[in-house]
DNA sequence: GCAAAAGTGTTTATGTTACACCCATGT
DNA sequence: ACATGGGTGTAACATAAACACTTTTGC
């Protein structure tokens, strides 16, 4: 005969929060957005964008809310990650938290001064400073899932502008997986998935002017759900 | 001037649970362990076996505590799936739940009665009871994972006897999959990665004796570690 | 001896890799 | 006119797919 209630509310709770691992790309390589910490523990040192889940929030809104406060990003494409529960990863006791990654683009990047957290500023992702917590742990295997999914997923042009050349798309892909890529074969291979559509519209480079394109959701979703396997 | 633990403490939290969808294979079909639910909500309902996270342990020996308390189960592939957090997915409050999937043998399966729990059952994963709380969404999830993750690493041994024919695997990947493969192509692809050791004993069945085959995990690692990818 | 599953190679089609030159623009 | 990045095709190679018959055992 327990309140419904009671059940639930009879043992001590570990705390939860959400941590963003937010990539973006600057034209050579791939960055993470980083927040100094104001309070302690770790005051002074750079840490993912997060905080406490609200008692009714779901996950993935109280990630995109502490983006928002932290780092007036929104829109932005978020996806779960992992949860990390180690009893010792937090000082203050203990903290489990649902990490996610975001990919944003570069007309979506918060402008300075954007952020009401003291400070915000991306790094390149080969020269990280030492982050707070286990962030360092949670970067790592956000960095790794980056490499797996862009290899079957188009994730990449979340990271692009909407209009983009074939040149910078291949450049994405080089930074993220490391190595260079032939480019005959690369345009090849992704026109022939024609999720890629050629506009009638052209970079102005310093030299000659590049074909602009767009990725056309709707067609790669179509192709997709056909059981369709993109592949690198 | 805050004590260390004041901020952490300042806020509701949501509980903490950990859930396990444990995956077995009968020689014919996928199958998921179920336990019948003693206790309100969903009594009577069947559910995945999971429970509380303790203030001081880690999720993963969280996980591995109810398998071991819930379902006699130890020693079995683990690794962690999704958190799931909708505010609604527990009538009793706020519960945030962090899913796991578990792989086990064949002669890892629990004895009858070897639980506590009132009821445990293994379920083909085609015709599942309806579950207690969101664990039908958890299940689904977790299947998705298994489909995608076999095809790239070699998880099927997890839920092979130690010693199997090629039949028993190419059968497995078959039920997992949802598709009939070649055996001439599967054999010969598997057997080309060399980490399948060919053992000189046989099945005995009603026909024709199979050879039995054992997975041989160091030398799979020391490929993998090459940058050497699986692949179906 | 027959039913049932085990075992075995070759051919064809498809996809992947390697590779070098001309083009258009800005300075 | 030259420097810079944009754009294009083909041949060699490797991988994947399709496919049928013989072998061994229990009954």
């Amino acid at each position: 005969m327990n309140g419904p209630m009671s059940y639930t509310y009879k043992y001590p709770r570990p705390a939860l929060t959400v941590d963003c691992v937010v990539f973006g790309f600057n034209g050579t390589g791939l960055e993470v957005l980083l927040i100094r910490r104001g309070v302690e523990p770790f005051v002074g040192s750079w840490a993912l964008p997060g905080g406490f889940v609200h008692m009714d929030e779901d996950l993935e809104t109280a990630a995109r809310r502490e983006l928002l406060e932290e780092s007036g990003l929104s829109g932005v494409f978020l996806e779960q990650l992992c949860t990390f529960g180690d009893p010792g990863r937090d000082p203050r006791g203990r903290v489990v938290t649902v990490a996610f990654y975001a990919l944003v683009r570069p007309d979506q990047h918060p402008a300075k001064g954007d952020t009401d957290a003291s400070d915000a500023a991306w790094f390149d992702t080969a020269k990280l400073p030492p982050l707070a917590f286990d962030h360092g742990a949670i970067l790592e295997v956000a960095l790794e899932r980056l490499r797996g999914k862009i290899r079957y997923q188009p994730v990449g042009f979340e990271l692009l502008p909407e209009r983009f050349t074939l040149a910078q798309l291949q450049g994405l892909y080089e930074a993220i997986l490391g190595r260079p890529l032939d480019k005959r074969n690369f345009r090849k291979k992704l026109l022939a998935f024609d999720f890629l559509v050629p506009l009638d519209d052209y970079s102005g480079g310093a030299h000659r002017p590049a074909r602009l394109h767009c990725f056309d959701r709707a067609k790669y979703e179509a192709l997709a759900s056909k059981g369709f396997l993109f592949e690198l």
